[in-house]
This record gives C-alpha cells, structure tokens and sequence, in this order.
DNA sequence: TTTAACCTACCTACTTGTAAATAGATAATG
DNA sequence: CATTATCTATTTACAAGTAGGTAGGTTAAA
C-alpha cells in the first residue's frame, strides 16, 4: 500500500466524521464499511486493529491542525487576529453537523483509548497550549492583550473554554455559544486593551 | 418495587461510576452486573432498557447537583466564595479517579442517546447556567465582580471552561490545570476586584 | 508471476433484551 | 394455625444482532 492510497485516506476521513460525531466507542468497522464502499476485511487490511486506525487518525489530525497553525501565523502578524482565526477554526468544525474536535471527542473516551491513541490525544493539546501561549505572549509584549497569570495558563483556560464550549454549542444546537465563550473570555481574561475588532456577531 | 430500594440505587451508583470514566457507549449490563453483584437480567427488572437507565440516572445526578447548589446559596453568602464552591464541587469528581462531570460526558456522548436523556443533560446545563448567572450578577451589584458581558454569556463561558478543563485535566492527570483555569477566570472576569482569598495553588 | 487491493466466509465474544422459572417474604382465608 | 395465593426480587436460558478480527481466495495490473 503506497501511503497516499486513496482509500487510505477515505477510510480515515470517514473514521473521523464518525468519532467527532459518535465518539471512539459509537462507531464500528461496518459503520465504516458502509461509508467507504468496502467490506470491513478490506479497511482490516488498511488497519488491522482499530486502535492503529485511532493512532493514525488523531496523528493525521494533529499534523493538519500544526499546518493550520502555521498558515494562521503567516497571515495573520497580530496576535488578536491570530486569536481570532483559531477560534474560527473551531467554530467552522462545529459547522459541520454536529461535530466537535476531534481530540476533545477523544479526551471524552480517554480512559478507554489505548496508550498510542492517548499520547496523540496529549501531544495535540500540548502542542495547541504551546502555540495559543506564544501567541498570548506576543499580545501581552505589543500591550495589547493584558493578564495576569502565566501565558501557559492562560492559554490552557482558553483552550478548555473552546473545548467546553464546543459540547454545550452542539448539545443546544447554537453555535454562538462558541461564539459568546470566546467574546467573553477576550473582553475578560485578554482584559482591557480590546482591539480584537469587528465583533464579528451574526448572531442568532 | 419500592422506590428507596437500595439495589436501584445500587445499579445507578454503579452506572454513573462507569459512565462517569469512560461514557455512555464503552459500558454495559455485563459491566453493572459484575460490580453490582446481579445478573443482568435483574438489572434488567429494573430498568428495562439501557436508555431508560441512562434517564433515570441523568435525572438523579442533575436533582443531586440541584441541591447541592441550594445548600452552597445556603452555606455561603458572598458570590466569590459561592463561585470558589462550585469550582470545588467540579474538582472533587475529579477527585474520583478518572472522574469527568456525568453531564460532560454525556455530552460528548450526545448524539448517541436518546431524546429523553438528551432533555435531561439539556435541563442541567440550563440550570447550573441560571444559578452561575445569577451568583455573578450578584456579585457585580455588590462590586466585587467586574465583567462587561451579559452575565449570562460569562456563566456559560465559565461552565463551559469548567468542563472543558476537566478533560484535560484528567488526560494529563493533573488536577491543577482545572483550579488553574478556575483562577483565570477569577482573576480575569471576576475582574480588579480580585477578593478571593488565599489562592490555594498546590502547583505542579 | 508477483503483489496490492479487495472479497467471501467464518469465528468468537459480547451486546441489549425477553421469557419463563424459582425462592422467599407477605398477606389472605378457612 | 395451616394453607393457599400473591408479590418481589432474582435466576437460568436463550434469542438476535453486532463487535473486532482472521484465513484464505480472487482479480487486475505492474
């Protein structure tokens, strides 16, 4: 199998939707069957056990949510745009019919995940912590972002409050309030330099 | 059967257990007849299907989390020590090894489960969201929170954090990372007036 | 003619759920 | 008081479906 085998990558893609709607233990290889077109000793052939396809998966996720990243530094300069652009980056995931992150899913069934699958689990959230305290750093040095606790806490709150915000966003069916978390976490926690800007609230 | 019956109570002890460590759809009958000592044919007699279980248990914890709410508005008069209780009451689940709040699994678990279970996680949100609002706006009136928000908005934005924060905090063990997230918040949206007592920080 | 990609057929274990039997306690009746 | 009936909690036995996974065969292209 050449790695980027169509099928492969459908396979994962289909696995992916499942989890972020479904969650690791709601899904099965017949579910995947049906999706990808194929008999459930085929997608075996690509994963023999399911917690290869969990490994992979969250490993192609993390790499794509890195690459998101690093396109959201190029473009953006300023870190409350930077900000910004990441929260929209969660909020386009809720867009999709009822699907939250795919590694909060996964933090959700974390004690039934299988230790490969975990370290992936932790190594997005430490990456995504790493990045949102860099970018909370920046902010604070240019005097527009102010707080007073660590940048690595803050950032991890950040982080928890999107992820939280994720689930009650989905189970009320209302994605303003991913919206209103991060507007209320902005005008409170990045404190009283507010030039986060155009408000951008379609609301509902 | 009559309602006080201690192996009703003992199934859903039991179920919430395991709901509680690894979600709605990674347990079963097997599992609660193993720990509760019964066949699952007894449990069964109780509640016929896994999803009236599932009602019977979410109504159960949301009732119990209502009083304890009544009992913390009872206990402790001024909004910051109510606000550091509820935190408390979050961080002793997760006291319970490999614990998340029942409803924040559910709510990854959400569109798995049936439409009455659904009502219910719904309702406990709602409610826990009323009571915070209210503690906040409380404390605003008496000047001892600042927030620009509606408190409403930053009741939500602050359960969502909660939540979110204990599945990270479970994932990396580490308990701190939701009293840290809490102390954001504090120290943030609870703003200058900053009143809230002895920072017990047991750091990693 | 080897090999990648897929299939049929199958296995074992577990899932939720039902039906019928049973043991023990409680109550009713002669 | 002895017996009969009733009720509750539980069991055994089983059904029907689904889970993850394996063995071995087929096909088409390199």
């Amino acid at each position: 199998m050449n790695i980027p085998n169509p099928t492969y990558h459908r396979i994962l893609d289909a696995a992916q939707d499942l989890i972020q709607v479904r969650g690791f233990n709601a899904f099965s290889y017949n579910d995947l069957s049906r999706t990808v077109g194929i008999k459930t000793a085929s997608i075996h052939y690509y994963f023999p056990r399911k917690d290869e396809l969990g490994e992979a998966l969250t490993r192609r996720y993390r790499e794509q949510f890195n690459l998101v990243l690093t396109e959201i530094s190029e473009q953006y300069p300023d870190a409350p745009s930077r900000i910004e652009r990441y929260m929209e980056q969660f909020l386009a995931t809720l867009g999709e019919d009822g699907k939250i992150c795919l590694c909060g899913m996964l933090a959700a069934d974390y004690e039934t995940l299988p230790e490969n699958v975990r370290t992936e689990i932790r190594t997005f959230f430490t990456e995504n912590e790493a990045w949102l305290a860099a970018v909370l750093e920046q902010g604070r040095a240019e005097g527009v972002f102010v707080f007073e606790t660590k940048a690595r806490d803050t950032a991890r709150a950040f982080l928890s409050t999107l992820q939280g915000a994720m689930l009650t966003a989905r189970i009320f069916d209302d994605k303003d309030r991913l919206r209103v978390a991060a507007a209320s976490w902005r005008k409170a926690v990045l404190g009283t330099a507010n030039k986060v800007g155009k408000e951008n609230s379609s609301a509902t």
